[in-house]
DNA sequence: GGTTGACTTCGAGTGCCCTCGAACTGGAAG
DNA sequence: CTTCCAGTTCGAGGGCACTCGAAGTCAACC
């Protein structure tokens, strides 16, 4: 393999590491779509671009915060549409801003009831001691 | 049923509404221990006191907070055992509020991704306009 | 006293998201 | 040239947290 491919592709065990899933996750979201179909070498093995590992990388974090793979998917159709589906992407992504928004005020609220629980255990131990 | 027995207790319909549970989910949590053994009225029906809603409503703090249904059981275990363990229950609240603060800390990181995300498309959006 | 509707138990089924085993292939190192 | 490792496909399996269907019971209302 020359330099250029050497620099700039990963195998799908390097790709997965630098992204933080495993080799099976990589494939599995190739085959449901959430992933273009990534290049090959010469032997059929996936070789993975700087953009790919960057739009797995966008896809972890839309994951971590909750979003379904089904609308990962949905989102990867438009994506793979073009120019003319930025919009819908954009629309998407408040969207979902929106509903991260609302979980980090939950966690709030919750975090609160801890706290509260916490006092309470605090004081209840200092009751026996 | 006496009045008294009206005013404090709920049926597992209303327990789960107030909870915002399903009468199924409330039976499973029994099952699994999440909840202590519901007091049955003559016919063998479920009635939720004052205390079991409210014990059910920390628990649905915990699960909103991505508490594992295992751990939620490990920390009803310990509450049965009274105030003994008043000292590892207050040590799994902190544990906990350790972890859903990381996990609000991941929150904001991803939301800074999401709107540098639409920033992008708006960007974009006006490229083509 | 019959109908309705909410309850009971039990085990099976569902949805989501991976995770893995099996059988195979091909390039690289010794 | 053999050994080894990381890759390939395919379909099956697993963990988690419910969710439901079936068959039955019982209190309440008309």
């Amino acid at each position: 393999m020359d330099i250029s491919t050497r620099e700039t592709s990963l195998t799908v065990g390097e790709a997965a590491e630098r992204v933080g899933l495993t080799t099976y996750t990589l494939r599995w979201y190739e085959q449901e779509g959430l992933v273009a179909p990534v290049g090959r070498d010469s032997a059929g093995r996936r070789r993975y671009t700087e953009s790919d590992v960057n739009w797995l990388f966008l896809l972890t974090r839309l994951r971590r915060t909750g979003m379904p793979v089904r609308d990962m998917r949905r989102y990867a159709e438009l994506a793979r549409q073009g120019d003319r589906t930025l919009g819908a992407r954009r629309a998407l992504f408040e969207a979902h801003r929106r509903r991260v928004l609302a979980r980090m005020a939950e966690l709030e609220e919750d975090l609160k009831v801890l706290d509260h629980k916490i006092d309470a255990y605090r004081r209840a131990e200092e009751e026996l001691a």
